[in-house]
DNA sequence: CCCAAGTCCTGGTTGC
DNA sequence: TGCAACCAGGACTTGG
């Protein structure tokens, strides 16, 4: 699933390969994943864009592309094309070879403008949104825009979203916490006060974006396990040691997810297609059943929140 | 048929 | 009692 780890992993990748590209051409295969936004709006706000930069909060990619290219109304504003892997979202990039373009067109037509058709032909089936990139180029006014590189959406349930926004992120983006990478605008001191007073299990607290943004399922179950905590103890309920150990558990595990390049239990993968390490260290996600590798005991299965969740009853108090 | 899961949405509950 | 904040659970999606 992506979480902080894969997104931020993704997200390394694409701000390597993609500022100073120009957008030619997006195909909206899959509509109904997009988010106050229309296929057309899309369509006439992308093309002509370069990107500026690839940002990420919590579990969103944000590409910040640059004003005044567009050929669309929205022109004089930068724009923040905003992406969101659901649970098996994945970003590929993929080269755009020459013996990609049909026979009997020519290769290099730089004059054209490359249409959505060609941007999704020959896409597989779970391919939502492919974005036809060109080489980086210097400036709005470059002549250089041979398609070079394909960023592929590929999702295969419907999770994932995309929207667009004008000067500024989307609202959901803005109603998150800070960001709870070890770098994030946080500390044990922010902890405590987001988690004074709540009665909800200290899993769903760990869940909501609207008190820490980017943990998921698998890294709220490691960082429970790590810190010794039952995913059932209310939120409000942790005194000033547990919450430290809290914290640093919180920053330890998705450091460990980044330095691992992600978690690939079930879907997830980086832009060339690999997959990440972190699913080796797994000492409670899915482990229900099997002895805990702490204590011995057994680890059980709860719902929580909704999820399936997996702790050990013998050392997470 | 049930399970997996992130987010949005709805409706019920809690506590000041 | 009124009200806002809070919290639980369903919908969505498709392959195992």
């Amino acid at each position: 699933m992506p979480e902080l780890p894969e997104v931020e992993t993704v997200r390394r990748q694409l701000a390597a390969a993609l500022p100073g590209r120009r957008i030619l051409a997006v195909a909206a295969i899959e509509p109904a994943m997009l988010r106050d936004v229309t296929p057309e709006t899309l369509a006439a706000a992308l093309p002509g864009r370069r990107i500026l930069a690839v940002d990420r909060r919590g579990k969103f990619i944000l590409l910040i592309l640059e004003p005044g290219a567009g050929a669309g109304k929205l022109d004089d504003s930068p724009l923040f094309l905003t992406i969101h892997l659901g649970m098996t979202g994945q970003l590929l990039l993929q080269e755009e070879r020459p013996s990609d373009t049909p026979v009997g067109e020519p290769t290099a037509d730089p004059g054209r403008r490359r249409g959505a058709v060609e941007a999704r032909r020959g896409s597989p089936a779970h391919d939502r949104f492919v974005f036809l990139l060109s080489d980086p180029v210097p400036g709005p006014d470059s002549e250089r825009d041979d398609p070079s590189l394909k960023l592929v959406f590929r999702d295969m349930r419907k999770f994932g979203r995309v929207e667009l926004g004008r000067d500024e992120p989307p609202s959901r983006v803005a109603r998150m916490g800070p960001d709870a990478w070890p770098g994030g605008d946080w500390d044990a001191e922010v902890l405590a006060a987001a988690l004074a007073g709540r009665r909800a299990p200290l899993k769903a607290f760990l869940l909501d974006q609207r008190r820490l943004a980017g943990i998921g399922n698998i890294y709220a179950d490691e960082i429970l396990f790590g810190a010794g905590l039952s995913p059932l103890r209310p939120a409000g309920s942790l005194d000033r040691d547990e919450i430290e150990r809290l914290a640093q558990e919180i920053k330890a595990r998705l450091d460990e997810g980044v330095r691992l390049r992600g978690c690939s239990i079930s879907d997830f993968v980086d832009t060339l297609g690999s997959g990440g390490g972190f699913q080796r260290t797994l000492r409670a996600y899915g482990r229900q059943g099997q002895p805990c590798v702490r204590c011995g005991g057994t680890l059980v299965r709860v719902v929580v929140a909704g999820r399936g969740t997996a702790y050990c009853p013998g050392c997470q108090r």
